[in-house]
RNA sequence: GGAAGGGUGGCCGAGCGGCCGAAGGCAGCGGUCUUGAAAACCGCAGGGUGACGAGCCCCGUGGGUUCGAAUCCCACCCCUUCCGCCA
């Protein structure tokens, strides 16, 4: 969420943050609405001033013993307006927050402007693609040849967009899993968290979620309960209406968790193989930091990110997204892109966002700098590192011999109790 | 799911509808005393809005009653214990 007050002070420089974004936010509206709500305030705040004075007249006049009907009768002409006022203040606050809560975050002055993901920026490349002297196949078709990933049975029980793991694909998604997070905790200093799979209306609107991105999500029938499209929900939401104190600061955690997403409107867009499912695994990388630190911090996270990759040594990029591709909730966001021969190009493997105080305002997080200092909003960040699922597809399609079987990266032999290969049944 | 109890400031814990933003205690901060510390004593100390002023708001949340609600009524949420069910 935005400051109000510097959509108020300053909406020329809201508006065309807005502009560069491609985004038609009803910034006029909420101008209109903060006034209104403030005027309605100002003549509330002093009928209530007036009432709390009368009504210690009254009491000092009952202990006395004298009359106060008098008084009584024309306050509660006085009450009845109030009473009018706080339904119209209740009313327009209301409609003012369900706009702000629409309204994207303002992009770093560091983005650069684009109108689509096409202008996106590459900023630096890792590793070389690998020259296949074979034809190479596609994760789905090696995984499926390999018995360790099924489809159709995912299908079946399930739906589309769900996939099965079996044998040494199942122990390869868990190792994978196992390898991230205690790379990140051992060598990266993050914590880490074991969240709900599941959250509430509150945490989704404290992420930026909701109210917006509703249809992308699953919900529960009857329960005020969504399933969690990336831990960064439960895992920032932990501190949902706290003050931290500032030598706590920065906080990392690291968390496992599968991810839901609807993937609506996503037909037809990677409709096979393991890049884009309903449910997946996600290793997600989340930091509270002081607000100063926090660009500095997103460099860290992503190199932290990248070093993942590094380890199982697979090529990839890392892109900058510009103004019109950074994110909903994102001031800033670099994504780490995986090689992924079968696509001929690099692919999305993680995304690593700084939300600045958007998340935190909304989520009510902030920290003391000093003991008696005045609360602040931390800054908020979170990564993947790395999206699981497409790892695995990345090191069945980079890591596969000529004839099918598939070679496990030495740093996750020791997570597959020594195997070297994955061979055909 | 059923029953009972409970949600008050960092923590514990009082609180007859007006004198309660809230006693008291603990923890915290400053000071006196002390060689130093402890103890003792004195003082300061919640959050939001607003201009770190005034005013207004905040006693789980949302409604309601009333001139006036932490205190009364209704609904909901959460916690604890017991029972039931269950990995």
């Amino acid at each position: 969420m935005l400051d109000i007050k510097l959509i108020r002070n300053e909406p020329d420089k809201v508006r065309e943050a807005m502009r560069r974004r491609g985004e038609d936010a009803p910034i006029d509206e909420v101008l209109a609405l903060d006034e209104q709500r403030r005027s309605l305030v100002t003549e509330v705040e002093q009928l209530k001033a007036r009432r709390n004075q009368v009504s210690e007249e009254i009491a000092r006049a009952k202990r006395a013993g004298q009359d106060a009907t008098e008084i009584i009768a024309a306050m509660r002409e006085v009450s009845d307006r109030i009473k009018a006022l706080d339904d119209q203040v209740r009313d327009v606050e209301a409609r003012l927050e369900q706009l702000l809560l629409t309204i994207p975050n303002i992009p770093h002055e560091s983005v650069p402007y684009g109108q689509s993901e096409e202008d996106n920026v590459e900023v630096r490349r890792w590793g070389e693609p690998r020259q296949f002297d074979f034809a190479p196949k596609a994760h789905w078709d090696i995984g499926t040849g390999l018995g360790i990933l099924d489809f159709e049975r995912g299908a079946k029980v399930a739906g589309a967009r769900f996939a099965v793991y079996r044998g040494a694909g199942a122990r390869l998604e868990r190792a994978l899993i196992n390898f991230m997070i205690d790379v990140h905790t051992q060598e990266h200093g993050y914590t880490e968290i074991w969240p709900p799979f599941l959250a509430n209306t509150a945490s989704m609107t404290g992420t930026g979620q909701l109210p917006k991105f509703a249809e992308d999500m699953f919900r529960c029938q009857g329960e005020d309960l969504y399933l969690i499209p990336t831990a960064e929900v439960p895992v920032t939401n932990l501190h949902r209406d706290e003050i931290l104190d500032g030598d706590q600061l920065p906080i990392y955690y690291v968390a496992y968790s599968a991810c839901f997403r609807a993937e609506a409107g996503a037909h037809g867009r990677d409709t096979r193989g393991l890049i884009r499912q309903h449910q997946f695994n996600k290793v997600e990388l989340v930091k509270f930091v002081k607000p100063e630190d926090s660009y500095d911090e997103l460099e860290k996270l992503v190199a932290d990110a990248e070093a993942i990759l590094q380890r199982l040594e697979l090529p990839y990029r890392v892109t900058m997204m510009c103004t019109a591709d950074v994110g909903f909730a994102a001031a800033k966001k670099y994504d780490p892109e995986v090689w992924m021969p079968s696509y001929g190009r690099y692919v999305e493997i993680s995304s690593c966002s700084n939300f600045e105080d958007f998340q935190a305002r909304r989520a009510n997080i902030r920290f003391r700098r000093h003991p008696k200092a005045k609360p602040e909003f931390v800054h908020t960040l979170n990564g993947s590192g790395l999206a699981v699922g497409r790892t695995v597809a990345a090191i069945l399609e980079n890591y596969q011999n000529p004839d099918g079987s598939v070679t496990i990266p030495d740093a996750l032999r020791p997570y597959m109790g020594g195997m070297t290969r994955i061979e055909p049944r």
